[in-house]
DNA sequence: CTGTATTCTTA
DNA sequence: GTAAGAATACAGT
């Protein structure tokens, strides 16, 4: 039997490209090997695989071909093709002449009519002709005798397409109909219009019933009246269409049977262009090519790629011998793993499965023992479930890598290679086991979670160095190691909802959006509208109804449907506000009264929230599943939402307490500027005193629109003002935010020269600081480029400030919990809202508690302004504000 | 099925 | 103009 297998050799370029984007391979000399591993990969399992006797690769000419001449826009979108790849080019073609096998190329035809050409005549020569490609166009070319060698989605294996198979796809008789399915369905990717509004689902539809293009054209009559039109729209260039989707099976190239039989490879060629690209899995692949080819000699030398990096060592031993040597070393190294824990003291490693973890109590519960983890906090969750407190100092390795580069990743694998020079997961090579099979890169093995544990330690003790070098190490002892416990209790506790009210209150919410949503399509004229869609409404907007031809806005925002834009069209459609308000219900509909419910624990019938300790490149939290610290407030429905936060029992409350304007406080103390700070000391409305200043009125004339502009122009200077951002949030002319600004600085010169100092000290050093130290780096501050130039600028300006009040309320956090444990309050601190505690009040300690927080909260440190909180209690959030 | 763009929520 | 997370639609992998 011959067997001819015909290889789409870009769509195989493309595919190894992405299969290796995420992960690149290198070789030692810097060279991105990927795509050439990847088609060399692939290639030599199909050979090994398939046994094909004939074998040929069709590449697209690199010039124009015949449909560019027919269409100038045939794959007019496309980018620009990738830089590696046409690198790969030459050093293909090497390895493909190593292995002897024909490239085929034919100036002025793509590789798909090449190859469709030669299985049309290969076929009436008794060929069973296999396509090798992803490409669906393939599919019109197939027949009994050939099929389409297709990968399979991530995950599946390969797929071979045969006639029964592509009928069955596409509902259609003969496959020669894929052409008419993808002349109306279009080709996107090639820039080949269909049928507008008919995409695979529809084309496939008519293609059944009619038969044809033609066919449905001579009974348009018959179509809906929509479809009717979109038809008789494409009339004029679906024809052309057609040709271009059709893949010419007439080309004329050489054919014969002799050039494509696959011959022996030259293995030394191949043995020594593998070793040169460090391909030592392939090398060692030639082997079994051999066998395919049945030679002997001119095997490969086998010789292994080195490779630089070390790997872990480790020994698996026993508990007790493990509870031995950490007592003696005053430390051990704790993981989750599926099941269970591992522990370890640098190469000691066990395996401790959930039941047996009360073994490890008391040396985990023992105040002197170190306890070094990675995302400690989860640890301390899972093991407080078993009964387990963890005590005493703690150590983190992401948490201590964050505040070395709060920006970059803190993955472990990247801290092992980096600090300890050492590599976690088996060779590379082999990991990337198929191309086909998308890269497997999360699942760890075994193997690869006890070497995280054994390397804990001594990257705790590298990280540290680091951080006293970094002078950041009482950043780290101080702030964010205490607050670890103290974030894991909160998540622990939880808040109480009210799912009873949340539920009605959705059912309230979807009822009047249902109502909106029908008056919207009503105005539409158009029942299958959906208003969630920004393409669709813009259509609606733009298109249908004619808006906003008279508004200044140009480029981009201009067909804009966010809500700025849209507010300011309300005046010129009744449609605008029904739309706005359906965002706003649908909204908090979709984020808010539906999905919370859903994140109640059935253990503890709270919700939990995650708070990322290590993420912000400020220093705030973040909060996950659910985010709690966006629940709405602004508005009057949204703020709805906050009355299901109650105390954990009826008779308890909720108590809210937040800082009073602490990032403006924080701006008149890190600035020093007198005026600012005297406003803060005189207890003034700091706003108000702004606009006086900047307006040059007494406060008391003080219109609410010169009030509230100072009030953006305050928010504006911590976020790192220009003239540009501070006129689109005012609705002023640029040069009205200029000399707005100006002004500003003028009266607060203390503020403009932080401005000016912070961004110098971000070019001189490399980094900005928080009072307590954190850093925060600007590399790109001296970038060419004004606008990342600018952002970096911004960066410093606003880091510094934000967090330092992050510092702070963090600090505040650790020493409520220390006095809330003291005095042996019930209450608990539930969650943080940047600048806002929320407490869960036992019934009873509502006095006692407000006390201690206020306190503990405003004397975290001594500024030249004075740090105020507020501080409320009620029956839910809402009332506590 | 996965990633990106758009939109909206908070401090 | 800073810092986040989440829902949704849509296009491309």
């Amino acid at each position: 039997m011959k067997r001819l297998f015909l290889i789409d050799g870009h769509a195989l370029i493309f595919r190894s490209y992405y299969a290796f984007i995420r992960r690149p391979m290198f070789n030692s000399k810097g060279v991105d090997t990927s795509i050439l591993y990847g088609f060399t990969k692939t290639l030599i399992d199909l050979i090994i695989k398939e046994r094909p006797t004939h074998l040929a690769v069709a590449f697209d000419p690199p010039a124009k071909t015949f449909r560019h001449e027919l269409y100038p826009e045939y794959k007019a979108n496309r980018s620009e093709t990738p830089e590696l790849i046409k690198k790969a080019l030459e050093p293909l073609s090497g390895i493909l002449e190593a292995i002897s096998i024909p490239v085929i190329m034919k100036p002025g035809f793509e590789a798909d009519d090449v190859i469709g050409t030669i299985a049309k005549r290969a076929e009436k020569e008794d060929f069973e002709v296999y396509m090798v490609t992803p490409d669906k166009d393939y599919g019109q070319l197939i027949s009994d005798r050939i099929f389409q060698y297709k990968p399979g989605k991530s995950g599946t294996e390969m797929e071979i397409v045969g006639e029964k198979e592509v009928c069955d796809y596409y509902n259609i008789d003969r496959p020669e109909q894929v052409i008419d399915i993808l002349t109306i369905w279009g080709d996107a990717s090639d820039n080949v219009p269909g049928v507008k509004g008919v995409g695979e689902v529809g084309s496939k539809k008519l293609v059944q019933k009619y038969g044809s293009v033609e066919n449905i054209y001579k009974r348009i009559s018959e179509l809906p009246d929509k479809q009717q039109a979109a038809f008789r729209e494409a009339e004029q260039y679906i024809g052309l269409s057609k040709r271009l989707i059709t893949i010419d099976t007439n080309v004329d190239v050489s054919w014969d049977e002799a050039s494509l039989r696959l011959s022996t490879p030259h293995f030394n060629d191949l043995s020594r262009i593998f070793a040169e690209y460090e391909f030592s899995s392939l090398n060692r692949s030639i082997q079994k090519l051999g066998e395919v080819f049945e030679v002997t000699g001119g095997q490969p030398s086998g010789q292994k790629a080195e490779n630089n990096t070390k790997t872990v060592s480790y020994r698996i031993s026993s508990p007790d011998e493990i509870i031995a040597e950490a007592l003696l070393k005053k430390e051990i190294a704790i993981k989750q793993a599926e099941g269970g824990y591992l522990l370890g003291c640098y190469d000691t490693v066990v395996f401790c499965v959930k039941n047996n973890i009360l073994h490890f109590k008391n040396l985990l519960e023992d105040a002197e023992i170190l306890k070094c983890g990675y995302d400690l906090k989860s640890t301390i969750n899972s093991l407080a479930e078993e009964g387990i407190l963890l005590k005493g100092y703690m150590a983190d390795v992401e948490l201590m890598h964050y505040l070395l580069m709060p920006e970059r990743a803190h993955k472990i694998d990247i801290l092992a290679s980096t600090y300890l020079d050492v590599t976690l997961s088996e060779e590379k090579t082999v990991i990337q086991a198929d191309l086909f099979q998308e890269s497997n890169n999360s699942v760890n093995s075994k193997e690869t979670h006890f070497k995280e544990v054994a390397i804990l330690l001594p990257l705790l003790h590298k990280l540290e160095e680091d951080l006293r070098r970094e002078s950041l190490y009482n950043l780290y002892n101080e702030i964010e190691m205490p607050l670890i416990g103290v974030l894991a209790g909160m998540e622990q506790t939880g808040v109480r909802i009210d799912t009873l009210m949340l539920r009605r209150y959705s059912e309230k919410l979807s009822a009047e959006l249902a109502e909106i949503e029908s008056k919207i399509r009503d105005i539409a004229c158009d029942q299958s509208l959906n208003i969630s869609s920004p393409k669709q409404l813009s259509v609606l907007l733009y298109e249908k109804l004619r808006l906003g031809h008279k508004n200044g806005k140009s480029g981009k925002k201009a067909f804009s449907t966010d809500e700025e834009t849209l507010t300011e069209l309300e005046g010129e459609h009744p449609v605008i506000p029904l739309i706005l308000e359906f965002r706003n219900i649908k909204k908090l509909i979709s984020t808010y009264t539906d999905p919370l419910p859903l994140l109640i624990s059935r253990k503890s019938g709270k919700l939990h929230t995650t708070f990322n300790q290590a993420l912000t490149s400020t220093g705030r939290l973040s909060s996950v599943k659910p985010n709690l610290q966006n629940i709405p407030i602004r508005t009057e429905r949204g703020r709805e939402i906050r009355k299901a936060f109650i105390p954990s029992s009826p008779e308890g409350c909720i108590m809210s307490s937040d800082y009073s304007q602490i990032e403006l406080r924080l701006m008149a103390h890190i600035s020093g500027d007198e005026n600012f700070i005297e406003a803060f000391r005189a207890g003034k409305d700091i706003h108000a005193a702004t606009a006086s200043r900047i307006f040059d009125t007494p406060e008391e004339m003080l219109s609410k629109e010169q009030r509230s502009r100072a009030k953006v122009a305050n928010f504006g200077i911590i976020y790192g003002i220009s003239a540009f951002g501070l006129s689109q949030r005012l609705h002023i002319s640029r040069s009205e935010s200029k000399s707005l600004i100006d002004e500003y600085f003028n009266k607060y010169p203390g503020v403009h020269a932080y401005m000016t100092n912070t961004i110098e000290q971000a070019r001189r050093n490399g980094y900005v600081e928080t009072l307590y130290g954190r850093k925060r780096f600007t590399p790109d501050i001296n970038s060419k480029n004004a606008v990342v130039r600018g952002l970096a600028e911004r960066n410093a300006v606003n880091a510094p400030i934000q967090g330092s009040a992050a510092d702070i309320i963090k600090i505040a956090m650790i020493n409520v919990d220390r006095r809330i444990t003291k005095e042996g309050l019930k209450s608990k601190m539930v969650l943080q809202v940047h600048d806002e505690l929320v407490f869960d009040v036992v019934h009873g300690e509502e006095g006692q508690l407000s006390c201690i927080v206020k306190e503990e909260m405003e004397n975290v440190v001594k500024l030249s302004v004075p740090l105020t909180v507020d501080c409320n209690s009620g029956k839910n959030w809402l009332e506590a504000h």
